[in-house]
DNA sequence: ATGAAAGAAGTTGCTTTGTGTACG
DNA sequence: GCGTACACTTTGCAACTTCTTTCA
């Protein structure tokens, strides 16, 4: 396994730095030099530097040598490219000299003189500590292990005084359970660069995403299953009554419009009715909670550890809670929309509750939750937060204090650059807060985003549509582009928007509601992904109604429809990867246009040819004209043959397969020569003719996929056959199924042998005789293990006897409490007696019943 | 503010038919 | 000397992807 990245420093020491070579480096240094000072260590890497040239030419002038340059290159290699990355770190310059940096590394932690410069040299021990702890140098080669041994011994003390790195703290906190005492004075100091350490690159690891898909996956089933209980709860009698008498007469008959009224007045009179009770609930229902929002990955192990809901959140209800709500008219926006659900459903009004779900991206970009801010104060106790007594969102101690109060249209936090609001249940520090007015009590600014979670959608039955009102948050009715927000909000993202119908079928709609569903959206869905599509198709099937009803189909073909409509991308970063477009510049090595029609264009760029400031255009293409390109080679292993005639589409520079000598390769020039799968044919390998199987100059026969098994042969998979196929005499080839790769070579999988068909039966019938023959020996040996059980056992049991009837002085001796014949029922101490020394009586032919 | 380009670093995919030694 | 079992082998390159920085 090569090191995992997960490990490395990222970004901002960006160099390829192997832990390996890193200390590998640091034991050299630590040999040769033994002063260790900073200094030394410098005059260490400048010879490194120095040297590196020759260590490549140099044939073998001593092993010592040798082992010496194989370090240095690396190293000094580490050192420059760090610095030349460092030059464009934000702001900080490299002024000092390492080794001015490497002195003030000691246990006094002072920001000022922090040099971050030297962020990644110090960082190596902490590499090797997270490998460590990881465990994933299990195997490593034993040679590294040394190295890592002997810095273990030597400097790890030095090294965790050189310097203090917040990043690395937190990649030790992560991957070991050490001591961390050291953490909170480090975090007062590292805060006001904050800003810089979320910029650090992250590395997911296959394993990781794989994860981060599962919990995505998993994440949408609970949010599902979610929306369909509230939905169900919007059912509910109880809160139907309660509810039902706040629709004015003039309200209700508005939304129940006579069915003499032409189509438009049927529409007009059910809009009318929709604007008086949202009116009626926007003022008649408080907001006093927090509701559902994007969910974030949390970059480090302290907050999950330390997490606690926000004390304004919603805490989970119950039904019970449910009509509470519909009395007391106060909770979450959320909650809010699923009591107007419930409101208009018992007006008789068609509704959907409409939620635009919010789980975990499985994506590896996208905002993550923050590093958390060490906590030094308790959060609001939950009793002041209370319906009446809502908790003090504007005191000073407040995590949801917005700018002075005078913010834009959305109050920005004013911890908001520290990132999500989770963080806001932290509090820093107060740092000298000047005093200020007490806090007015009663007002209760939830930041939350400007677009809803939830909405509701509401039956046209005129013209057989569905449209989105909601009257809490956007205040708006049929507009379905209100609803989405933008990609830099942090708190909602539109991925998944589905409505939930009365009878608990749900539906996708997220192509109303999304403006770029195939550009972007579409990417932060499952559907992305390989086998997504059906996965999504499967769940969402678990909330269908089983049939396609006349409605449902309108509105399939009305989203198709908002789909198709969809704009090209305007920039070329959409075209990626788009459902429907392609451009040429992300075609990959093996793909190829097969049609050259342009369907527009793209301006991407400056025209460096023509004035300046211009645009180049780049054609569009048509996403379905882009097909797959494969060598002969390759479709042969799909066992498919390049049909004779066929020109390549594409040439791609060929591979170089081994160390072939490089003139060789440059008159090569070739490149491998790649055909569409309309240029081939299924193989057809030579047939068996006369019982002979035809075979490769491996004495075996290519069966990659079973349309290569020749005519009039027949593959039989049993491992058992080729020693059967022997045993008759019967012409056979071995049939090689693919190649595992271990170490350099690959290596043939062989799986089972081809022989003509004729020969099947008999092949079977000598495979079955072989199985009888060991299950006959399995069957002996059972036999005969159970028989020396047996005399194993008798003779114990006379030995019992014997010993029994040994007259020992002042004891009478025992009278028959020993069967005098061996019994059927054996007692299970003398059974473990006699088997905790298995070898004693084995030889014993004291007496008993001997087998053969 | 946004997106393109460039560059860097990390990941993925292709590779495509063993070898040496001990022991019976 | 031969056959068999078993341990050891665990690439390296290029394409591709992702992220950062710079610039317009």
């Amino acid at each position: 396994m090569p090191p995992k990245s997960r490990d490395r420093r990222k970004g901002q020491n960006g160099p390829d730095i192997s832990t390996e070579e890193i200390i590998g480096s640091i034991g050299f240094v630590d040999l040769e030099d033994t002063s260790d000072s900073p200094a030394g260590r410098m005059r260490t890497r400048r010879r490194a530097s120095a040297r590196q040239p020759t260590t490549r030419r140099a044939p073998i002038p001593d092993v010592y040598q040798d082992m010496l340059a194989e370090v240095l290159p690396a190293q000094s290699d580490v050192f420059e490219r760090l610095l030349k990355r460092r030059k464009t770190g934000k702001g900080k310059e490299v002024t000092s000299s390492p080794a001015h940096s490497t002195e003030n590394g000691d246990e006094e932690v002072d920001a000022e003189d922090e040099d971050v410069q030297f962020e990644d040299v110090l960082d190596i021990p902490e590499i090797k500590a997270s490998r460590n702890a990881s465990g994933s140098d299990d195997d490593e080669p034993e040679a590294k292990q040394q190295q890592t041994a002997y810095r273990d011994s030597e400097g790890d003390d030095d090294s965790a005084e050189e310097g203090f790195d917040w990043d690395a703290l937190q990649s030790r906190s992560r991957f070991q359970d050490g001591p961390k005492d050291l953490e909170l004075t480090l975090i007062k100091k590292t805060l006001p660069d904050q800003k810089t350490l979320p910029s650090r690159r992250k590395v997911t690891t296959q394993a990781e995403k794989n994860l981060r898909l599962e919990i995505h996956r998993m994440h949408l089933l609970c949010l599902l299953a979610h929306v369909n209980i509230r939905n169900s709860w919007c059912n509910d009698a109880e809160v139907h009554a309660a509810l039902k008498p706040m629709i004015s007469k003039k309200a209700l008959a508005y939304l129940r419009p006579k069915s003499d009224l032409s189509q438009f007045g049927r529409i007009e009179s059910l809009k009318r009715g929709l604007e008086q009770v949202g009116n009626m609930w926007k003022i008649q229902y408080k907001i006093t909670k927090r509701g559902l929002r994007r969910s974030l990955w949390a970059e480090d192990e302290e907050h999950i550890q330390n997490y606690e809901l926000p004390a304004d959140a919603e805490p989970a209800t119950e039904r019970s809670d449910f009509r509470t709500a519909a009395k007391t008219l106060n909770g979450s926006r959320d909650l809010g929309i699923q009591l107007f659900c419930a409101l208009l459903r018992s007006a008789g009004v068609e509704t959907r509750l409409t939620c635009s779900l919010q789980p975990l991206t499985f994506a590896g970009s996208g905002p993550s939750m923050p590093r958390s801010a060490p906590r030094v104060t308790k959060v609001p106790s939950p009793e002041s937060s209370n319906e009446e007594d809502a908790i003090d969102l504007h005191g000073s101690s407040s995590p949801f204090r917005s700018n002075g109060g005078q913010g834009p249209a959305v109050p920005i936090p004013a911890r908001r650059r520290l990132g999500h609001p989770h963080a806001a249940a932290y509090h820093l520090p107060d740092m000298a807060a000047p005093p200020r007015a007490p806090p007015k009590p009663k007002t209760k600014p939830i930041y939350e985003s400007p677009y809803p979670v939830y909405w509701v959608e509401v039956l046209d039955e005129a013209h057989q549509k569905w449209f989105p009102v909601d009257p809490l948050v956007t205040d708006t009715m049929s507009k379905p582009r209100a609803f989405e927000p933008p990609a830099a909000d942090r708190e909602n993202n539109m991925s998944y928007v589905v409505a939930f119908e009365e009878d608990g079928c749900a539906r996708d709609v997220t192509r109303r509601y999304a403006k770029t569903y195939n550009a972007k959206t579409r990417k932060n869905r499952v559907e992305s992904i390989k086998g997504g599509e059906k996965w999504w198709r499967r769940t969402m099937r678990a909330y269908s109604r089983g049939w396609q009803s006349d409605l449902d189909q309108i509105e399939d073909t009305e989203l198709s429809q908002a789909e198709a409509r969809e704009p090209m991308p305007k920039n070329v970063a959409d075209f990626k990867d788009h459902p429907y477009y392609a451009l040429e510049r992300h075609l990959k090595r093996n793909e190829i246009l097969t049609s050259t029609r342009e369907v527009g264009k793209v301006a991407a760029g400056k025209d460096t040819s023509g004035p300046p400031g211009r645009k180049k255009l780049e054609s569009i293409y048509r996403r379905r004209d882009v097909k797959i390109a494969k060598s002969a080679d390759a479709w042969y292993r799909l066992g498919r043959e390049v049909k004779i005639g066929e020109q390549p589409v594409k040439v791609v520079p060929a591979r170089r397969t081994n160390d072939e000598d490089i003139g060789d390769d440059a008159e090569e020039g070739a490149g491998t020569n790649l055909y569409t799968e309309d240029q081939t044919a299924l193989y057809e390998s030579p047939p068996i003719v006369n019982g002979r199987v035809p075979k490769n100059s491996f004495g075996n026969l290519d069966i990659y996929v079973p349309s290569m098994v020749p005519k009039g042969g027949v593959h039989i998979h049993y491992p058992e056959a080729s020693r059967a196929a022997r045993l008759l005499g019967i012409d056979y080839a071995d049939a090689l199924t693919g190649f595992e790769f271990r170490g350099r070579h690959g290596t043939a999988i062989l799986k089972g042998i081809v022989v003509a068909t004729e020969y099947y039966e008999g092949i079977e019938a000598v495979i079955q005789g072989f199985r009888d023959e060991e299950a006959r020996a399995q069957e002996e040996m059972r036999t005969i293990t159970v028989l020396k059980f047996w005399k194993r056992f008798l003779v114990s049991l006379r030995i019992k006897e014997r010993i029994d009837t040994y007259d020992i002085e002042g004891e009478d001796p025992p009278v028959g409490d020993l069967p005098s014949q061996p019994h059927k029922d054996i007692p299970d101490e003398e059974d473990e007696v006699i088997q905790s020394d298995d070898s004693r009586y084995e030889d014993d032919y004291g007496g008993g019943f001997i087998p053969e």
